[in-house]
DNA sequence: TCTGCCTGCCC
DNA sequence: ATTCTGC
DNA sequence: GCAGAATGGGCAGGCAGA
C-alpha cells in the first residue's frame, strides 16, 4: 500500500465523526493491507513505530519539527512558529508549506515511510537532533502534502482522526467477524500482550485462533485495569452494593513481576504505561526476591512511605525516585513502598478470571502482615452501607490521603479496562474540601486543535502580592471550560487586550501569554492541592520558589460581584497551603 | 564544564 | 491528572 | 456511558551551545 492512499483514508475518517462509520472505514482499509502492513499501520496511527512497552521514542515534538519545516521549506522559524499558532496543527501547516511547492512529488510505499520513520527514532547521542531535523526534512520534501501532513502529527503522536485502541480493536473485529462480537475477546489479547501491531497481525494471518498464543507470562507488562470516577460514597454504594474499600495513595502506578529464569529470581516493575522501573526501585526488587512464591505479578501503588513513623511523602518527592542516576543516594533520602491491591498471577496460574474478592485474599496469603521489605498489602475494607463508606473516606482524607478505591469483591481483573467496576472517589471531588481561589486573567494562549478555531485554549491566572503590590502567576487554565464560554472569554479578553507586559505584573518568560490583557477579570479555579513551584511567581522570594495549583481547572468564569482588590492573595495562599 | 531548552513521562 | 463533546 | 481530544504542574535526562 502506498503511504498517500493511507493517508488519504486518514483524511476521511477526519471528517467522520459518527464511530460506527469510523470503525467502517477503518476495517475496511486494514483490509487492503498485507499482514505486515496491518502491523506497521497499526502502529503508526498510535504514534509509533514499536509497540508501546518498547522505549523508542521520536525525541521530536513540536520545537523540532518547527525545525525540521523551517529546514524543508526554507523559512524562517519564526514564519513557521507564525503559521503554527493561526492554524493550531503542525501537520496542517506542513501541508500547507508542502502544497505552495508545487513541484511533482513522489509516492511512496508505508513500508519505506515507516522505515524512515524508525531511522528517525533510532539517531542518538551528539549530532542526533541535526539528523532527526534533516532526515524528516528530506522525507517531507519527497512526499505529496497530504503525507505530509499525517507524518507530521504521527511523530507529534496526536494524528487528530478520532480513532483510538477501542476503535481500532472494533475495526479489527469487523475485519475478522464482520461486526464487533470480537472485541472483548481481541481487546484482552491486546492488553495482556500490549502490542496492538502484533495481534493485528497475528489476527490477519491466522484468525481468531491466532489470538490464543497470548497469554500472562511474568515479564512481560499487562496493561493495569483502570477505575472510573464518582462524586459519592452514596454513588459507589449505589453502583456496587457491596465494594471494597482501599485508600487512594498519591504515589506511581507500579505492577511487579517475579519469575524464575535459569534458576534465579527475577524482578520487574512496570509503569501504568508500561514504561520499565526495575532499576528505579532497589529496595522494592530485593523486598521482591525475598518473598516467598516463584512467580507472581502483582498491582499496586509505589509511594513514599517512612516505616518508622508510618508517614507518607508527597508525590513531588516520591516522583523524584523516577531516575537513571544517584538511585542509592536518593533511596537514602526518599524510600518508597509498594502498597499492593492486586495479584493477578501466581505460581504458574493466571488469577485474572477469579472474583476480587479471592485474588486479594490470596495477595494476603503471598504478603505477609509484617513484612518489612518495602511491600505490603493496602488496607481493605468490605462494606455495603453508605456511612461505612463516607466513614472510611473520611478517615483517610484526614490522614492526608487522596480518597478511596472502592472495588467490586466479585469482578475479575480486567487489563486496560476502564469501569465501574473500580471506582475512585476523590478528596477534591467534594466541594468543600477542594481549594478554591478567586484570581484574575493576565493573559491567553492560543489553542490547538480543535480549539484552535476558538483562538484560545488556556489562559494565564494571577493572585495578588500585598507585599510587592503586584500580581503573580498561579497557574495556567485549559480545562473546565465549555465552548460558549471559551468563546464569552476571547471576546471579553480581547477588549482589554494590552501590547505589553504592565507594571506590576509579574510573569516567568517560559509562561508569557500570546496575548497579554490588563487585569480585570476575576475567575474561580478549583484545585486539587497547593504546590511549591518552580516556575510560576505566586509567592517567589528569591531564590525561594513559588506556588501552584495541582490540576487546576475553571470553576466559574468572570465573577462580576469580585472586583480584582478582592482576589486571593498570596498571604491567603501560604495558609491554604501550610493547613 | 556548565546551563538552558526540549522532550517524555509521571500525576 | 480533569474536563468537555458527539454519538 | 464510552471514547477521544483538549488542557494542567513538574520531575529527570539528553543534547547543543556558551
Amino acid at each position: 500500500m502506498k503511504f498517500y492512499q493511507l493517508a488519504q483514508i486518514f483524511s476521511k475518517l477526519e471528517k467522520t465523526s459518527s464511530r460506527l462509520e469510523m470503525t467502517d472505514i477503518l476495517h475496511k482499509m486494514i483490509k487492503l493491507c498485507t499482514p505486515l502492513e496491518v502491523e506497521k499501520v497499526l502502529y503508526l496511527v498510535t504514534g509509533r513505530v514499536v509497540p508501546k512497552y518498547v522505549s523508542l521514542e521520536f525525541n521530536m515534538a513540536e520545537k523540532m519539527v518547527m525545525k525540521s519545516l523551517s529546514l524543508c521549506f526554507s523559512l524562517e522559524e519564526s514564519d513557521v512558529k507564525k503559521l503554527y499558532k493561526e492554524k493550531g496543527d503542525l501537520g496542517i501547516v506542513a501541508e500547507y508549506l508542502s502544497l505552495k511547492e508545487s513541484s511533482g512529488k513522489k509516492d511512496m510505499l508505508v513500508n519505506e515511510v515507516f522505515e524512515r520513520l524508525k531511522i528517525i527514532a533510532q539517531y542518538r547521542g551528539k549530532e542526533s537532533q541535526s539528523k532527526k531535523i534533516e532526515d524528516l526534512s528530506n522525507l517531507l520534501k519527497t512526499l505529496k502534502s497530504i503525507s505530509c501532513k499525517y507524518v507530521v502529527r504521527i511523530i507529534l503522536g496526536t494524528l487528530r482522526l478520532g480513532i483510538g485502541e477501542k476503535t481500532i480493536i472494533d475495526s479489527l473485529s469487523w475485519v475478522v467477524k464482520g461486526d464487533k462480537s470480537l472485541r472483548k475477546k481481541i481487546e484482552r489479547a491486546y492488553y495482556l500482550c500490549s502490542d496492538l501491531g502484533y495481534v493485528g497481525r497475528k489476527l490477519v494471518e491466522d484468525g481468531v485462533k491466532g489470538l490464543d498464543t497470548i497469554v500472562l507470562i511474568p515479564g512481560r507488562p499487562i496493561s493495569p485495569e483502570l477505575s472510573q470516577r464518582e462524586k459519592s460514597a452514596e454513588a459507589i454504594i449505589s453502583r456496587l452494593k457491596r465494594a471494597i474499600i482501599q485508600p487512594k495513595l498519591d504515589g506511581l502506578r507500579c505492577q511487579l513481576h517475579k519469575w524464575v529464569e535459569k534458576g534465579k529470581p527475577m524482578v520487574a516493575l512496570f509503569s501504568r504505561n508500561l514504561e520499565v522501573l526495575t532499576h528505579m526501585f532497589p529496595e522494592v526488587v530485593k523486598g521482591a526476591e525475598m518473598l516467598e512464591g516463584d512467580s507472581f505479578i502483582l498491582d499496586g501503588e509505589l509511594v513514599g512511605y517512612r516505616e518508622e513513623t508510618g508517614e507518607f511523602i508527597p508525590f513531588q518527592q516520591t516522583i523524584q525516585r523516577r531516575r537513571k542516576y544517584d538511585i542509592e543516594k536518593k533511596a537514602g533520602e526518599i524510600p518508597v513502598s509498594l502498597f499492593c491491591f492486586d495479584l493477578m498471577y501466581l505460581n504458574g496460574e493466571d488469577l485474572t478470571l477469579l472474583p476480587y474478592r479471592e485474588r486479594l485474599n490470596k495477595l494476603e496469603r503471598l504478603i505477609p502482615q509484617n513484612f518489612e521489605l518495602s511491600l505490603k498489602v493496602v488496607e481493605s475494607n468490605e462494606v455495603s452501607e453508605t456511612k461505612e463508606v463516607q466513614k472510611l473516606f473520611d478517615t483517610y482524607v484526614s490522614a492526608g490521603l487522596e480518597g478511596l478505591m472502592a472495588k467490586s469483591p466479585t469482578s475479575q481483573y480486567q487489563p486496560g479496562v476502564r469501569n465501574y467496576d473500580w471506582i475512585k472517589l476523590r478528596r477534591s471531588y467534594e466541594v468543600r474540601l477542594a481549594d478554591t481561589i478567586d484570581g484574575v486573567i493576565l493573559g491567553y494562549y492560543k489553542g490547538r486543535g480543535k480549539l484552535t478555531k476558538f483562538g484560545i485554549g488556556a489562559f494565564l491566572v494571577g493572585i495578588y502580592n500585598e507585599e510587592k503590590d503586584e500580581f503573580q502567576t498561579i497557574a495556567k487554565v485549559g480545562t473546565g471550560v465549555k465552548e460558549d464560554e471559551w468563546e464569552e472569554i476571547k471576546t471579553n479578553l480581547d477588549k482589554i487586550k494590552v501590547d505589553h507586559l504592565l507594571p506590576r505584573v509579574n510573569i516567568a518568560k517560559e509562561l508569557m501569554p500570546d496575548v497579554l490583557v490588563y487585569p480585570q477579570i476575576v475567575v474561580v479555579i478549583r484545585a486539587d492541592e497547593i504546590t511549591r513551584s518552580p516556575l510560576h511567581t505566586a509567592g517567589k522570594e528569591g531564590d525561594e520558589s513559588g506556588f501552584a495549583l495541582r490540576f487546576p481547572r475553571l470553576e466559574k468564569f468572570n465573577r462580576p460581584d469580585k472586583t480584582v482588590d478582592e482576589i486571593t492573595t498570596v498571604k491567603e495562599i501560604i495558609e491554604m497551603y501550610q493547613h
